[in-house]
DNA sequence: TTGTATGCGTTATCAT
DNA sequence: ATGATAACGCATACAA
């Protein structure tokens, strides 16, 4: 019994078109044909709707052209537009993206390494939450947001640089006694760096500040506990708050409304990651931006880079600042 | 010269545990093997570290347990969700995803068509654009929110009910003249159901209504003016307004507090799509939820279906409303 | 220049 | 039950 409905294959195209399988080949590859050759090779493939088979070019080549992406979700705007940024990059190049979407789950994190590693990708992207993660020695990895040890390259926004900015910020626009409040992973990571930053810059234009920090398992309510003590008369006693992300300056404005607290006029807020989704008229609040397409370009090059001498271990790239409605400002910027 | 540095292979593992290489594939695969066998085999494995590689099980197997993922982009919410969605039921059934992200781009999206076919996934789940997308007959597509012909079977939320629905709600919660807004494809799809459903929904509870349909080139400005034309000393003309997408209704919304229009007071606001991207905490405003995880099973459960006779041409899951803050409610349900 | 033959890592069909 | 061998589709070194 013969394939029959099966998909042609570089023999097929060979028998029709009267010659040999290495010619087929070389014109897939672009390898010099004579032309009398390649036009009749070129008829066949197109009569029979030929197309290479990756996978047994991969197991040749030992290459596959596959770059498998770690992420937690594609549902988070950051995570989200990451994963988007870094599918374009990998598209110019002509890779292929495995999605992983591992839930912060360390197991799966870890489950998916070897699926990729079994696909025999290329290298693997991880903005992952797993301190022990085991990857293969000779898969070149590039971690988002996370030291991995000095053999694995970490792509950051520059999160120390973007606290100083916030705290900058919130002192240009008259702020005199400012919170910093952060909830998360308690993880060693690069987003930690933030709360450095603020610091800093609170300390360099004399702001005073005080701080509220969750941890892992505490329930959100706290920051609601949190801000109420500080509501006095009712006054809030601190002008400018700056959150560790947008989501949860999302969250805070809400409590704020419902504690009838206006905001920019009683009390400014700013917040992190910048991710707008419906382009430029979509905003929470105004935020530090991080340049997640310049990351997700930094992490394609530098996993694909040839020269594993030339891999830095940290890359910061630079943040700005933008206005979202939350802070006050001389004037809002053009919608549309 | 001989490979060293590469990952072990089986043969590597045969000799190394002094077996033939047939015997490490069963203890792979788990098929029966000799218990002194298996035991030394599983040793040889662990020392070498060693895994299967699926590119020469797929070369061989011609199944790659790879499904393609075709999506516009993953950061407006319903793709992100729809997109992790997908992620998540490929996973448990053990299948991989490649991500295709085509930026509506009917170009593209036939290349990332060819660019599947060539590694060979075993299915290709699509949200496309392009009307005539040339897909090998021997792949297994299915199609989210448009129709691509009998053959294809199309995954959708039921875009009529849900129209339907936002009519009735507008009714229920006191409304006498509403306004349809939509924007978006005029590609002849499932969503576009929802206006026709809408319609239903009016009549049937006596609603009078306009609509104001902006084609895809038209700029966005278009709904203000439509809007301040139907101001008429302060007050707007009607008092309900459906938008086709929850993205729109966002856009409204700003436009409204722009004019000094009241919501829900003046106007009430349905929205269509429901993905809150930061839990039960997040919403923009009451909409029409698609049930976007089922949707997602349902399309994994179609493409991966062996009886291709038992695959129906169109399946439409429930739509459920969503209070958002944009509507008259007897109450607010309780957050977190 | 074109054709032939071998091997990539696996699975499956054979004998043993 | 286990070991040898062919085949999957392609690329390439080598022979013609």
């Amino acid at each position: 019994m013969k394939k029959d409905f099966s998909t042609p294959t570089m023999k097929d195209v060979a028998k029709e078109a009267g010659v040999a399988l290495g010619t087929v080949s070389k014109v897939v590859n672009g390898l010099p044909v004579g032309d009398s050759y390649r036009i009749r090779v070129e008829a066949a493939i197109q009569k029979l709707n030929y197309q290479v088979n990756s996978y047994a070019q991969g197991l040749k080549a030992n290459k596959t052209y596959t770059v498998a992406l770690l992420i937690p979700n594609t549902i988070e705007p950051f995570y989200a537009s990451l994963t988007y940024y870094i599918n374009v990059a990998l598209m110019k190049k002509r890779y292929r993206m495995l999605l992983c979407a591992t839930d912060y789950d360390p197991r799966q994190e870890q489950e998916y390494i070897m699926m990729a590693q079994q696909n025999k990708v290329d290298g693997i992207i991880g903005l992952t939450y797993n301190p022990n993660l085991i990857v293969d020695e000779n898969t070149p990895f590039v971690a988002i947001d996370r030291s991995m040890g000095s053999k694995i390259p970490c792509v950051a926004c520059d999160n120390f640089a973007g606290g100083q900015l916030a705290a900058e910020k919130l002192a240009d626009l008259g702020c005199k006694h400012v919170a910093f409040l952060r909830s998360g992973s308690t993880l060693d990571n690069e987003p930690n760096k933030r709360k450095a930053g603020f610091e800093t810059g609170c300390l360099s234009r004399g702001l005073s500040y005080e701080m509220k920090i969750l941890n892992d398992g505490d329930p959100f309510e706290e920051f609601e506990h949190f801000i109420s003590e500080h509501i006095h008369d009712g006054r809030l006693s601190f002008d400018g708050i700056f959150c560790v992300t947008d989501r949860l300056a999302y969250h805070i404005l809400s409590i704020l409304h419902r504690l009838q607290i206006r905001v920019p006029e009683d009390v400014q807020l700013i917040g992190f990651d910048g991710i707008r989704t419906f382009g430029s008229i979509d905003y929470h609040c105004s935020t530090i931006v991080q340049p997640v397409s310049d990351m997700a370009e930094m992490c394609v090059d530098l996993l694909l880079r040839e020269n594993t001498m030339a891999k830095p271990p940290l890359v910061c790239l630079p943040v700005t600042y933008a206005y979202g409605g939350t802070t006050l400002e001389e004037k809002a910027p053009a919608n549309c």
